[in-house]
DNA sequence: TGTACATCAGTGAACGCGCGTTCACTGATGTAC
DNA sequence: TGTACATCAGTGAACGCGCGTTCACTGATGTAC
């Protein structure tokens, strides 16, 4: 039951659709309310039709949060991947800022999802493995744009040195910790990657 | 009711003492099953008493949550302050030191407290106020430390530095992002480290 | 030391709610002849 | 072009659960005389 393979090709390609329908009045919830909001009857209800119905679609509310995060995690590789494109012919060091520019506006643009990547799974660590394949190619990005500046067997670690310094500002920014100190954050940010960049030219070659 | 002015001493002893044991309970279930999992009723069953009667302790669950923050940011403060406290005779950049390790192994020995200071308070920024409140005296600490480094007038912004980069390790860290990859958090903490006392020293005298 | 009284902790029933999920079923839809 | 058939989307009822919170009440506890 669910095996897509030897559904009629227009029956799929509906499925599909509603599949989207339902992801997105899932990710509606998920911003007013946070994951905890996100509700299979209250889905169904917002499009019109009736709690298990949904059933046809997604074997049952994990596999829909988990698709949210995986699909989150795309979008965020996706994201960065554009910021430094090759085409833009920015220099190793325009990269590193746009990439990170790029990843604070995905968290602004996009809280509840950002926040889902890094909420834990509480219920007993399960399927934790495919996030963490879902994850790698965001690594995958930062590695490669700061490959020219770090030493090649401290790479990774660079990478994470990059990852914690990111996520902790998206972290604080999200939670409205600077703006309710009066605090400006672009000015924050702007020397929180100031520093960064000297710390990764000074590590590097 | 429930002005506690009124109260003769015993029984007020008896209500802290309830309180206190409601708290523990709800502590208990928080490191079980993160915030949602805290139930009025569940503690109740827990300590072998009938769900309304904790209405007598607390107004409400909201209320009892709230509480959780103030004594963990209370927690967090002063397990700071105990960590650079003077009598330990430490060196401007080793109470550096002192207080970033001070704050990851509180975060890593209270992992699900750690997480709820830093929480959205979604149902709409409800109790912001008293949180920022809380929050003060654990900025406090850290402006301390960190003054004689800083430039007076960059003196909040140094300590906001600090704070997002111990903030970003501490979240991947219990995400269990680090370990994940195979990698050693430890190493990765001290090279934090290194990186940040050689900022502060850079941007201050 | 003993008794009367006010206070207040705790009970049990009840309200109303929403949840995820199952099941047997109906009715529409696309497909194959 | 028309009809028979298999597929599958969606329904409605039901299960069992737990939640926060209110209410009127009972019974114990400390206190004041």
């Amino acid at each position: 039951m669910g095996d897509g393979s030897t559904r009629s090709p227009m029956r799929e390609r509906f499925r599909e659709q509603v599949r989207d329908d339902v992801k997105v009045a899932a990710l509606v919830q998920l911003a007013e309310g946070g994951p905890a909001a996100v509700s299979v009857n209250g889905i169904a209800k917002g499009l019109g039709v009736s709690g298990p119905a949904l059933y046809r679609y997604f074997a049952g509310r994990d596999e829909l949060l988990a698709e949210l995060v995986t699909d989150t995690y795309r979008d965020l590789a996706s994201a960065l991947a554009a910021s430094v494109d090759p085409d833009r012919g920015l220099a190793t060091v325009e990269r590193v800022r746009a990439l990170c520019a790029a990843w604070r506006d995905f968290a602004r643009a996009e809280p509840h999802r950002y926040r889902l990547l890094f909420a834990p799974p509480l219920p007993g660590q399960d399927a934790h493995e495919p996030l963490v394949a879902a994850s790698r190619d965001v690594m995958a990005v930062a590695r490669d744009v700061v490959a020219p500046l770090a030493p090649a067997e401290d790479d990774l670690a660079t990478v994470l040195s990059l990852w914690t310094r990111l996520h902790g500002f998206a972290g604080l920014e999200l939670g409205g910790n600077f703006a309710s100190m009066g605090l400006d954050p672009d000015a924050l940010f702007r020397r929180e990657v100031d520093d960064l960049v000297r710390d990764l030219s000074r590590d590097g070659a």
